[in-house]
DNA sequence: CGCGTTTGACCGGCGC
DNA sequence: GCGCCGGTCAAACGCG
């Protein structure tokens, strides 16, 4: 790692990323209750968007106030949704809309601490799955899901750990990126997100039934680009497939929408993964520390197949931390172990399309009588993560037989660029492959150390920093009054 | 025979 | 208006 070279000068954050009041760019106290004494239309609207959150997340308001609780309590107890509200768009089929556990698995674990049980990846044969597409690959999903579960990587140096846990913080960007997501895109009213996936098999199993209703060559493309359809009556949610021009061996599927139901019941629980923590980045300074679980270091989850002690989606103290994502065996707990380390069908999130509007909000629409305070961007963010985060564990668990890092990039994946809308390609270029955390990157060759004395005259000048500060200015001017309520959508049954 | 995929046709948006 | 392009439809196809 010593491949010294001058350090190129860090591309400017965009302006509107700067924090104004402070010059740590770890500080987040400016995000305080009069930080959000704008107009209405300016702040994130946790009365429109809250219970969505909440009863996706099959938890109780009240129980959100505790993330970590409500999260352990949702594992074990789905909620019954209150009767739908009168929707000119929705059609009522049915009455069940018992909307389960994210993850639907381990009865004692919370949420993204799957503990390894029968579903050990080590005891089931690898034979290859991935070589055959479409049904067939599915088929032998439902059987078998095939992995083995190790940790790729080889034990890091300290530059590494740097590097590692650098990345770790883009992740959480990223991560705070895909939570906008949720919001409805102003061209489709439909969130997006991709990820990228290093495989062999185009078809990423996910846990859902999909219908494959298209495929089409598409320009700049030798590769097809393949539509699908959620199979579930009443789901509109799609999925693009297509594999990258640039590298083959990476695979790009686009998700459209939200699912607003459960797995289908004959597919098994996902296999063992786990979730955990770094504590890094703080991204609100709203509440006083408490406690942490599961923060990374702490163990590093229990070792050796999960003991539960890693703990993702659990962030105490609205410390929004960077999130690694494994499977299997979870080992010493050492970031360094797995970075960069993209094994062959692992899951790397490099996408996400996100519906942040940097307009201010004002979007307008919503119910009505929103209310905002300075809660909202902790607790409600808290389960915006923990959204994000099922669906990366979702795609993880089920198609990642690996245990890398989920090395999340947000970029643009539509070219719809919309001016009410964040143009993602401020984050992109930083996390394209010519920046900072490209293969060639800035932080690839040179220690964080290295950086910081190139790029700053203050001491710790931390653009990574920056750019969260930035996301969170976006997620507080993002209006979620327009996200969707899963009361509008149809109750969901499968054929 | 049922169900999911394939594939050419069709449609709408967009730029010129 | 025309052509390009991405997305979708739907009849034909094929596999179990």
């Amino acid at each position: 790692m010593e491949g010294k070279k001058t350090p190129p000068p860090p591309p400017p954050p965009p302006s509107f990323y700067a924090p104004t009041t402070s010059t740590n760019t770890n500080d987040f106290s400016f995000v305080n209750d009069s930080f959000f004494e704008k107009p209405p239309s300016e702040v994130v609207k946790v009365g429109d968007f809250g219970p969505f959150l909440y009863e996706w997340l099959g938890i109780d308001d009240e129980d959100a106030i505790d993330p970590i609780n409500a999260v352990d309590a949702a594992v074990q107890t789905p909620v019954n949704l209150p009767p739908p509200s009168p929707s000119p768009s929705s059609i009522i089929l049915e009455s069940s809309q018992v909307l389960p556990p994210p993850i639907p698995n381990s009865q004692n674990s919370p949420v993204f601490d799957i503990i390894p049980s029968e579903y050990d990846p080590g005891n089931t044969n690898t034979t290859d799955t991935t070589k055959t597409a479409g049904r067939k690959r599915r088929a032998e999903s439902v059987a078998g899901y095939g992995g083995d579960g190790r940790v790729s990587g080889d034990e890091g140096d300290e530059n590494n750990k740097t590097k590692n846990r650098l990345k770790l913080r883009a992740a959480t960007m990223a991560k705070i990126a895909a939570t906008l997501t949720i919001q409805r895109r102003s061209d489709n009213n439909v969130p997006k997100f991709a990820f990228l996936t290093e495989s062999e098999d185009e078809y990423l199993e996910d846990g859902y039934r999909w219908r494959k209703y298209g495929q089409k060559m598409v320009r700049n493309s030798p590769f097809p680009r393949s539509y699908y359809r959620c199979t579930a009556v009443g789901c509109s949610v799609k999925k693009r497939v297509e594999r990258s021009p640039d590298d083959p061996t990476h695979v790009m599927t686009t998700y459209e929408g939200l699912h607003y139901h459960g797995l289908p019941p004959e597919l098994p629980p996902p296999r063992p993964f786990s979730i955990y923590t770094d504590s890094d980045v703080p991204i609100t300074a709203a509440k006083p520390p408490v406690a942490r679980r599961g923060s990374r270091g702490s163990g590093g989850g229990g070792g050796g197949g999960g003991s539960g002690s890693a703990r993702a989606g659990h962030h105490a103290n609205n410390t929004i931390t960077s999130v690694n994502v494994e499977n299997g065996a979870i080992g010493s707990g050492d970031d360094s172990a797995r970075a960069g380390n993209h094994a062959n069908n692992s899951v790397t999130i490099v996408n996400v399309n996100t519906g942040v509007n940097t307009c201010g909000g004002g979007s307008g629409v919503g119910d009505g009588g929103s209310k905002h305070s300075a809660a909202i961007p902790t607790d409600v963010y808290d389960q915006q993560m923990q959204i994000v985060e099922q669906a990366v564990a979702s795609v993880q668990s089920y198609s990642a037989p690996t245990a890398p890092m989920i090395d999340v990039t947000p970029m643009d994946v539509t070219d719809n660029h919309d001016q009410s809308f964040l143009d993602v390609d401020h984050y992109g270029d930083f996390f394209s492959d010519e920046d900072f955390f490209g293969d060639e990157d800035l932080f690839g060759d040179l220690s964080f150390n290295d950086y910081n004395a190139s790029s700053s005259s203050a001491s710790g000048e931390d653009l990574v920093g920056k750019i969260c500060t930035g996301l969170l200015e976006d997620i507080i001017n993002f209006s979620p009054s327009m996200a969707p309520h899963p009361h509008d959508q149809q109750p969901f049954l499968w054929p």
